[in-house]
DNA sequence: CCGCATCTTGCATACGTAGTCAAGGCGTGG
DNA sequence: CCACGCCTTGACTACGTATGCAAGATGCGG
């Protein structure tokens, strides 16, 4: 018989007790009796009593929400990460508000986060702007860049090692004597767009090579099978793509495919980035660099949790190891295996 | 220079008015003159004063909060869904609380969003249990189950005609010469399953066919990929599949080519449901039935706001049309398109 | 010039909870 | 038997905002 709204003051007056001994008989370190607690939990069970978190976030300042910010969930890899990172905040006793920004809405998005409250924020879209950035950062509260990196920013910010994963693209495709190498790039003011590239770049320099045609996608999917169709319409093609992300990856595949009958990995090799799941499904058998995925929401929910408890925020930087998943898309040297 | 915290009781103090005069100011049907007003914001500004939605929240006892519950994140369908929705109530004023919910842990999550007021609830998830749909109705608030439907709770449901949608691919197998037509199940649990199969057989019975052979997925890939296998096994294979939706068509089509090396369409024809974006990829070329996907949410946003707003809770079922989406994953009769 | 209606403003209160303070109960040691 | 300290409990206040109420200001018609 859930009437209404019942308080603490209902319960209390049930069990005939104080308020406060009806708070406290909620709140873990507070210093009640055993048959107190017994009887106010009794009185609460029988009037359906849940606590008021609004109430309570508001005398105790400590909303427990945590505003996640993404600007597009096209890419699995953010479903991926927002699931993880839901459940890891709310196993911390955390929740997650959600928004979704369009570059046009970022300046309301900032206030209506603050307006609730929020104790961290975690801004989660390699496209999100810069300035945004900055502006989270300036309120206060522990920010957390999940795979984006803005060096100006006081805002923390966890990133796999994408400069360390587009050096063993280049290896691979190196190692592997392919000869015309290209690159599929993603938004070009990411991070993880120019930490990509600029670690291909170092790896085929290394490997005494230069990079042989290059074209934008935006990461969008659109884009990519745009870029691609540019990249292989020239009289030489190149035999091998790395391609900013998985999701531009499965575009070039169908346009290399479908449109241009090319075989992968016999004509064109081609890799990614992110290891999301379809890379692993069998009409694609992308080979890929993989994102940590779990010790990134680990380390995203930890630093959030860290600052907010100990009441200080410092910008902590998180770098984590990123690894080749071999799959099909790339042609080896020993056909042999 | 925002300093801590900075209350309308600041802002007052320094534009020389009331605490009430600084809160008026800030809300639209308020009586205030347009000077008073002015000389608030003026010195909103200089604080960086941004109202507190917690406390408003409180006195006024409207969160504009909105929960969402989601169990998985991995079929496509539930990203696009919440990206509309989220954004859909965004809009409106509202804002999404988000929780990711296992089996395990439903009893907790109702109280959670109970605790943080809010003032209606999605349940976004063809497996969430029934029991779960019947506590949240008993809340007093307004549910919407999107994609599910739940007989005997008085939630309000949001679905696509899944029985036409069924009885449509039925349709299309019979009226192009398939004769052993199999199906795969989804959650056997869910609406959404049921009333597929349902329509699936009703449309069958109505060309003079009947199923030849039936599998469970229950939703997932590997049940799917493990649904597949057994029904391809047998001597005689079922020349057209019926799989509940797209996730699990992919997991199928991947058996099908790669580990049984048959042809689709020519050996066997699938069809999926959803119409997820990546039944569009080159590699699927997945024929399918469409959800649609904006009606949808806006029919969820709509019932909620309407129901918030008139303080009055009926139970409501949208039921929206589907269609065919063809695309090349079965074989038509006339191959002369 | 006065009376009345309308608009604007400040004061005071309420929302539901947590925590501070003081008072009371009880046990223990001298 | 008393003094002291710990544990438990209740009264009270604070959190930041919205709003009813009354008082003041303004305008208008008579």
């Amino acid at each position: 018989m859930p009437k209404g709204k019942v308080t603490s003051g209902d319960v209390a007056k049930l069990a005939r007790v104080s308020q406060s001994a009806v708070s406290r008989a909620f709140n873990e370190g507070a210093s009640v009796s055993d048959d107190m607690r017994a009887r106010v939990q009794k009185a609460a069970r029988k009037l359906g009593y849940r606590p008021n978190a609004i109430a309570r976030a508001m005398i105790s300042g400590q909303s427990r929400l945590i505003a996640v910010l993404v600007a597009y969930l096209d890419n699995q890899f953010y479903p991926i990460v927002l699931e993880q990172l839901s459940r890891a905040l709310q196993d911390k006793g955390f929740h997650v508000l959600l928004f979704m920004t369009d570059p046009g809405r970022q300046d309301k998005v900032v206030q209506q986060m603050m307006e609730y409250q929020v104790e961290g924020i975690v801004m989660a879209s390699a496209t999100l702007s810069s300035t945004l950035a900055r502006e989270c950062a300036q309120t206060g509260i522990p920010v957390v860049l999940l795979n984006r990196y803005v060096p100006s920013s006081p805002a923390s910010s966890v990133t796999s090692d994408n400069a360390a994963g587009g050096r063993l693209v280049a290896k691979l495709f190196t190692d592997n004597d392919h000869k015309r190498i290209a690159f599929i790039a993603g938004h070009e003011d990411s991070s993880t767009n120019t930490d990509r590239e600029s670690g291909f770049h170092a790896g085929l320099e290394q490997a005494g090579q230069k990079l042989w045609s290059r074209a934008v996608g935006n990461y969008t999917f659109e884009g990519a099978a745009e870029a691609a169709r540019l990249l292989l319409s020239k009289v030489e093609k190149p035999d091998a793509i790395f391609v900013a992300n998985d999701h531009m990856a499965f575009a070039v595949m169908d346009v290399i495919r479908n449109e241009l009958h090319l075989r992968i990995p016999e004509d064109v090799s081609i890799v990614g980035f992110d290891n999301v799941p379809e890379s692993g499904w069998g009409a694609y058998q992308l080979t890929t660099v993989e994102q940590p995925y779990a010790p990134m929401v680990e380390a995203t929910t930890k630093i959030l949790v860290d600052q907010i408890e100990e009441k200080t925020v410092i910008r902590r930087s998180i770098v984590l190891p990123t690894s080749l998943v071999i799959r099909n898309s790339v042609k080896l040297r020993l056909e042999s295996r």
